[in-house]
DNA sequence: GCCCAGATGTTGACATTGTCAACACCGAAA
DNA sequence: TTTCGGTGTTGACAATGTCAACATCTGGGC
């Protein structure tokens, strides 16, 4: 890389910070000082606060699925292991990054805060569309399909969480990979195996 | 009720002022005026901000809790119906009540801040344990219910959570019931239907 | 009745931090 | 050369969590 723009300083730094420390310590003004210039020059390359935490939140998605297509490259693997493949991926993020997942997944920042997070997202949940969709070739109507791709993202995102706040009685931690393995075994095997179960909110 | 005492006070003020307007605009300094103290007084009772979120959070469990139980008594219906009471049950506090249930699962305050609040969830966490015990009896290894307690306790808060950060893209909110209801057919289904998955880690 | 300790409440003060305003510089376009 | 937008800097401010010092009140022991 040849001179970084201040912008990219910025980003650069802050990630840096929210890596080592977590969003919680991490300061505009901090910010501005370590990547060389002062304290309010930040706000000339951001809107406020949320509009930078969002850059470094895309960049930790970026991350992310970059190592969720490196999983898929070579396109080998029976369409089952490729989607553990994918969510293996995003546990990378939680155990190698944990303070960088919590920003990026932990609601520190709205998805919705800047298009440019906006489309990470929707690239992402794109990923695992796919990965769903070819372990449901039978599947014709796109909203079942939907369907399982919300349950199942929500079921690894919510262990990944469980796991995140600590939140599992009497657990010691490491388990995640073991549980959401789990999870995608039954959800798999259930949707195989089980009817589609007839509609009626129990309330 | 009568004469409520100051502590009370504070924290049905604080309650009040998360409910109508989330966790985040709320100050310590306008918990103890509206309470009709001054600004330093909620200090005398909660040794700082965290532990009295902590307390409002408290109550929201204890809520929740209520309603589970609630839907148990009677003690009448399968075990699966019951199990859907109690997510339901978790559900109702997203919806009708979201800012508290950001507070509660939302990560704000360390389920471990104070022993109260790790009571509660202690408590619900065991009556989800009974639940899913009871869908399947012929279990015996102990680490295996504490392993589909946590997936399916993951599965329900991830889908709950994808819907309370308006994460599900495309989506104009209002299917939680259906697709945490559809998450916990797929896993009884699979874990009826299923094998036990073979160990091994994909990594 | 008197005194003291502890609980409770109040105001003053401070540091941190996000953010607005005003000013300075600088290179490019007119 | 003048002007203007982009960039950077310092001053200032408000909000807020929190510490310290002081006031009040209350109950128990002498």
């Amino acid at each position: 890389m040849q001179h970084e723009g201040t912008k990219a300083a910025l980003v650069r730094v802050g990630l840096q910070i929210v890596e080592e420390r977590g969003v919680a310590t991490l300061t505009l003004r901090e910010i501005g000082t370590q990547a060389g210039v002062s304290r309010q020059t930040p706000y000339r390359h951001f809107e406020n606060k949320e509009v930078l935490l969002a850059a470094i939140a895309a960049e930790g998605m970026r991350r992310e699925r970059a190592w969720m297509t490196t999983a898929l490259q070579g396109g080998v693997g029976s369409p089952e292991s490729r989607l553990r493949a994918i969510v293996n991926a995003h546990l990378r993020l939680l155990s190698q990054h944990r303070f960088l997942y919590e920003l990026v997944y932990g609601g520190i920042v709205s998805k919705s805060a800047t298009p440019e997070l906006q489309q990470e997202a929707i690239a992402t949940f794109a990923l695992l569309r796919g990965a769903v969709q070819a372990c449901f070739p039978e599947i014709i109507d796109l909203s079942v399909l939907r369907l399982r791709c919300i349950v199942l993202w929500g079921a690894v995102r919510g262990i990944a969480e469980l796991e995140m706040r600590s939140q599992v009685p009497g657990s010691v931690g490491g388990g995640v990979n073991d549980w959401a393995g789990e999870a995608v075994s039954a959800l798999l095997v259930g949707w195989k195996k089980g009817p589609t179960r007839p509609r009626k909110t129990t309330r």
